[in-house]
RNA sequence: GCGGGUGUGGCGUAAUGGCAGCCGCACCAGACUUAGGAUCUGGCGCUGAAAGGCGUGGGGGUUCGAGUCCCUUCACCCGCACCA
């Protein structure tokens, strides 16, 4: 019987689909185990090799853990709503909706073919309302909620309230806006229902509020930050610019200092955890106020409401070196600091920053600008004049917008300062040689000087001091900050969770639970409306009306992305309950996600989001964890491999003065030729065009062979090229244009292709689908093959050409269970024979290769090297075919511990082993030690360190008996020469080392 | 610029501080073949006829012993990037 994959594996999917061996139960004795995935976006070019790298990963580790007698979730889903199926409903009018569920199906079908091992019982859409009304009641919860610094986590807002009731806000400590005012509970029972909202947003955790945001003209929405890159949108690339909206956003920044420390007990990559501390960005330093001074300046403004302007610094050592303080361009004061002769060059830079979109801003990095203001702040210490520029160097959504210069410390404030003829006071004496007209001097070494108080401390001393005196004359104190800014809720699309918010008498309300999910309503078009307004104000009749005569306007906005994402990993555990997100008693149960896989793309979007909201449902009693996930890893990218094929054009003039243009294509080699020393080889080219034009049109005379364009290179279908050989047949059928095509080959006969690594897409005809692979070897060679390509967390090319490798394996795997028809222990060639398994006892040979075979790969497993696993199963299977093994004992735990690896032919070999049932259900085997005890031991023998020869030894010696038996060989003592050794080490079971 | 990571045959890679190159691809030779994108056997780091010598990006160090640890330097990849 032959190994026909194709058969076994639709055999035992379908198996799998009926008997639903991986369903998790909710109610189990064994421990648990939960193996998540990252979900896919279901995107319309289905799925590539590279997709499903990480859930092979995950499903071998679903599957061994199942072995090893844990009860595992698995599951699988959809982050379903999403950009692209709405650019593509724009586009065509068809609803989004329609277009997800194909792709959907699409994604089905191609990860069933691969075997995995998901409890579909549980599949959860992020997209369907069932799902979207716990996202909406999670974003209600958020909303109803408060940031209570003294408790250190989020309350219910009934709390604050209850507080302005008696107290007023002075008292409380909660995370706030920084513009809240201060009121007495005299002042809130005065206030209206407007103003109490008002004041309430300044504290809510989910909040409308007025902030520079992410716009993006192109996709009509605002972004978050971590969906802009390089100034353009993450998706679609699209320009980005700074607006100021009204917009929902969620108070991210009241969890920074709890996300930044619990990343130190988590088991993630330290490059992972870097980007997030990083993202997160805490920065101890010390804010301080400089007094505005009124020479120059209307002081009656009345916008001027303030006579101080704030910094923040790191760096308050260098307090007595600032010569000038900068503002953001958006800074509130700006306006008000401005003298008259100042004033139409500060409008126009303000103006003319403000319509700079974030990619024009950040390629100018290096480009400075500014304007002076005409006004002035006294030094704090020295009461020296010092002058007030704005730049737009400086972020208003950072500290307080204000930085105090001080040039020759800092290289920003330097640049600034070269730039505009500015002071450089030297506060600080180098360590070493120093130009300070070139640059700062930004290290935080040497000693003070310039600096009255702090005049001969070195740095870190004179911080400490600074900052001291500065907390004395009540300037300024210490302060933290963070460069995590609240992160952007709303989107101005459609395909997305509608906010379940409506607004009476202009104050924004939350539906009540009873009124969950609010259902995405039908539209026309999926575009914005003439006013500007998002998709969702098309709906025909979309208002919330409580009672007969009340109507009210819905929030016309939806929740970004990142929302469905941030809690979906809870709903696994508890993926039908429709009276809550998730039972209380199911998150107990399943708690944390044991091992979460996934790209490395989401290192700073959702991974932060999902860890916000774990630690905010945490807070309000709904779940007991503090962390999503305890082990992450992050899988390498597949890469794509292009093959190309070298085009020159030919113009052939026949001897009656006809001309044919003729493309012609090159091997690589003599393309590469032809780029170094075009000379020679054209001549020789020219020779061997002429035969092949004779060839191809016997009937004509040539007189002449002109080259008129020289070869470039064209991307191949690396379908049709094996080993980077062009298949010539197949490329003439490839496509019409190549028909005709004349090959100008290497020698004996092999056209070959060049070479590029390059993303996988279409439009390089670098795409490999695992349908294609499937196809051709199985799924679970396919599976093998992607595991053997190298580290999981390694990003690689795709290079197909390896995979016989994996797929011999399994032949060869599969022939040690049959006879073959001409009789003898190992089946013939073809894998033909009819199923033969021995039940005589094995060989201690056979023992020791399955017993440690059991150890490498358990020891593999546990620590995610599945590459090295699938090569330690190939070495297993070569020794047994060697030994002509086909004993039972050996064969059937074999079986067992590859089928987390290939399910489809261990469950085939399983059933002929004469087992009912799944063998994703058997116990994984155990090594015995003693199988893997030899009797002797072959020790190399190094001289100074150098291997020079092996002796065996019984494995029972003591190190001095080693040592005796060795020194008395005679090949040793050819070594010595007849020295005596100055030292001998012996490592018993591992070497010998004698040192002369 | 800052942070993280990686450098080993023609290629993908492997080596708890202990014989560098396991396993596989490609390649070479042979067997079976009308044929081979099938199968089997053998070879395969460089150099050398061999004995041997040299080899893990470069330089240095620790050690009886370094691909592995430390310092330094170079190259490449990824992430972040005016965060005061």
């Amino acid at each position: 019987m032959e190994y026909n994959f194709t058969e076994i594996e639709k055999k035992w999917q379908a198996y799998w689909a009926k008997e639903k061996p991986f369903k998790a139960s909710d109610d189990s004795t064994k421990p648990k185990y939960y193996v998540l995935d990252m979900f896919p976006y279901p995107s319309g070019a289905g799925l590539h090799v590279g997709h499903p790298l990480g859930y092979i990963a995950s499903d071998i580790m679903a599957r061994y853990k199942r072995h090893k007698g844990f009860n595992v979730l698995h599951p699988m889903g959809y982050d379903s709503f999403g950009l692209p199926a709405e650019q593509y409903a724009i586009q065509t009018g068809q609803h989004p909706k329609i277009t997800t569920e194909q792709n959907i199906k699409r994604y089905r079908e191609q990860m069933d073919k691969i075997g995995f091992s998901f409890d579909w019982d549980r599949e959860v859409r992020t997209s369907d309302p069932e799902y979207y009304k716990w996202t909406q009641w999670i974003f209600i919860q958020i909303f109803n909620s408060w940031y209570n610094n003294n408790s250190n986590k989020a309350e219910d807002i009934s709390t604050l309230i209850k507080e302005f009731e008696a107290n007023g806000n002075s008292k409380i400590n909660a995370v706030c806006d920084d513009d809240t005012k201060q009121f007495s509970a005299a002042d809130w029972k005065g206030f209206s229902e407007k103003e109490k909202s008002d004041l309430l947003m300044h504290y809510r955790i989910a909040y409308l509020g007025e902030a520079y945001v992410n716009w993006c003209p192109a996709l009509g929405t605002v972004l978050a930050n971590d969906e802009v890159k390089d100034g353009v949108s993450e998706r679609g690339g699209h320009p980005v610019e700074r607006k100021l909206m009204k917009q929902w956003s969620m108070r991210i920044t009241a969890y920074a200092q709890r996300l930044l420390e619990s990343l130190d007990t988590l088991d993630w990559t330290e490059s992972l955890k870097e980007s997030q501390r990083y993202w997160i960005g805490k920065s101890e330093g010390t804010s301080l106020k400089f007094k505005i001074q009124d020479a120059g300046l209307k002081t009656n403004d009345s916008r001027l409401t303030t006579d101080q302007i704030e910094v923040f610094t790191t760096r308050p050592d260098t307090i007595f070196g600032v010569s000038f303080v900068t503002l953001a361009p958006e800074h509130d004061l700006v306006p008000s600091l401005t003298t008259a002769e100042n004033k139409t060059a500060v409008e126009d830079y303000v103006t003319k920053s403000k319509n700079r979109s974030e990619r024009e801003r950040q390629a100018d990095v290096t480009k400075i600008s500014g304007v002076f203001t005409g006004s002035y702040v006294e030094h704090p210490f020295t009461g020296k004049q010092i002058p007030i520029w704005v730049g737009d160097y400086v972020l208003a959504g950072y500290g307080t917008g204000a930085v105090m210069a001080v040039p020759a410390h800092d290289e920003r404030d330097h640049k600034f300062a070269k730039h505009f003829g500015l002071e450089l006071p030297q506060v600080i004496e180098p360590n070493k040689e120093h130009d300070f007209d070139k640059e700062a001097w930004g290290e935080k070494e040497g000693k003070l000087i310039n600096s009255d108080f702090l005049n001969g401390l070195d740095v870190k001393a004179a911080i400490k001091k600074a900052i001291e005196e500065i907390e004395n004359k009540k300037i300024g104190k210490g302060k933290i900050n963070f460069r995590l800014r609240d992160a952007v809720f709303g989107r101005q699309r459609y395909w997305g969770e509608p906010i379940p918010i409506y607004y009476k008498n202009d104050i924004p309300y939350a539906l009540n639970e009873s009124e969950l999910p609010l259902v995405l309503p039908e539209v026309d078009k999926y575009l914005p409306t003439e006013d500007g307004e998002p998709p969702l104000a098309r709906a025909k009749d979309w208002k919330y009306k409580p009672s007969a005569n009340e109507t009210y306007e819905y929030e016309l906005s939806t929740m970004p992305g990142w929302a469905g994402s941030s809690w979906y990993f809870l709903r696994y555990m508890d993926a039908h309950n429709s009276k809550e997100f998730a039972s209380k008693k199911l998150t107990d149960y399943w708690k944390q996600v044991d091992l979460y896989i996934g790209g490395s793309e989401h290192a700073t979007g959702h991974l932060l989001y999902v860890r916000f909201w774990t630690k905010f449902l945490k807070d309000l009693g709904h779940i007991n964890i503090d962390e999503p996930a305890q082990k992450l890893i992050n899988q390498g990218m597949i890469q794509g491999r292009s093959n190309f094929v070298y085009r020159l054009l030919a113009d052939i003039i026949t001897k009656d003065g006809k001309s044919l243009h003729e493309e012609i294509y090159i091997s690589k080699t003599i393309h590469d030729l032809l780029s170094s020393k075009e000379g020679e080889t054209s001549l020789k080219l020219i020779q061997i065009l002429e035969s092949k034009i004779k060839d191809r049109y016997p009937e004509i005379e040539l007189h002449n062979i002109r080259i008129s364009r020289g070869s470039y290179q064209l991307h191949v279908d690396v379908n049709i090229v094996i080993n980077d050989i062009l298949n010539q047949e197949k490329f003439r059928n490839w496509r019409d244009e190549y028909k005709n095509a004349i090959f100008i080959t290497e020698e004996n006969g092999d056209y070959i292709c060049g070479v590029e690594i390059e993303k996988m897409s279409k439009s390089k005809y670098n795409v490999v689908s695992p349908d294609d692979i499937g196809e051709k070897f199985g799924a679970d060679t396919l599976r093998l093959y992607e595991m053997f390509l190298g580290p999981l967390e390694q990003s690689k090319p795709w290079n197909t050409n390896g995979i016989t490798g994996v797929a011999g394996f399994l032949k060869k795997l599969w022939r040690l269970f049959f006879l073959s028809p001409s009789g003898g222990g190992v089946a013939g060639a073809t894998g033909e024979g009819v199923f033969n398994v021995s039940d005589e006892a094995p060989t201690k040979a056979e023992l020791k290769t399955l017993h440690k075979t059991i150890k490498k790969i358990t020891e593999d497993i546990e620590r995610f090297s599945f590459n090295t696993s699938v090569s330690n199963f190939m070495i297993c299977v070569n020794e047994l075919t060697d030994a002509k093994c086909n004993k039972r004992a050996i064969l059937e735990p074999l079986v067992i511990c590859l089928s987390p690896y290939a399910p489809h032919i261990t469950e085939e070999l399983w059933e002929k082993l004469g087992h009912s049932g799944s063998i994703a259900l058997a116990t994984f085997p155990m090594h015995n030690e003693e199988y893997l005890i030899d009797d002797s031991f072959i020790y190399p023998i190094s001289f100074n360190g150098k291997m020079r020869l092996n002796i065996e030894l019984p494995a029972t010696l003591t190190s001095a008996e080693i040592e005796k038996e060795v020194m008395s060989r005679e090949e040793v003592q050819k070594y010595l020469e007849g020295k005596t050794p100055k030292k001998i080490i012996v490592v018993p079971k591992k070497i010998v080392n004698i040192v002369i």
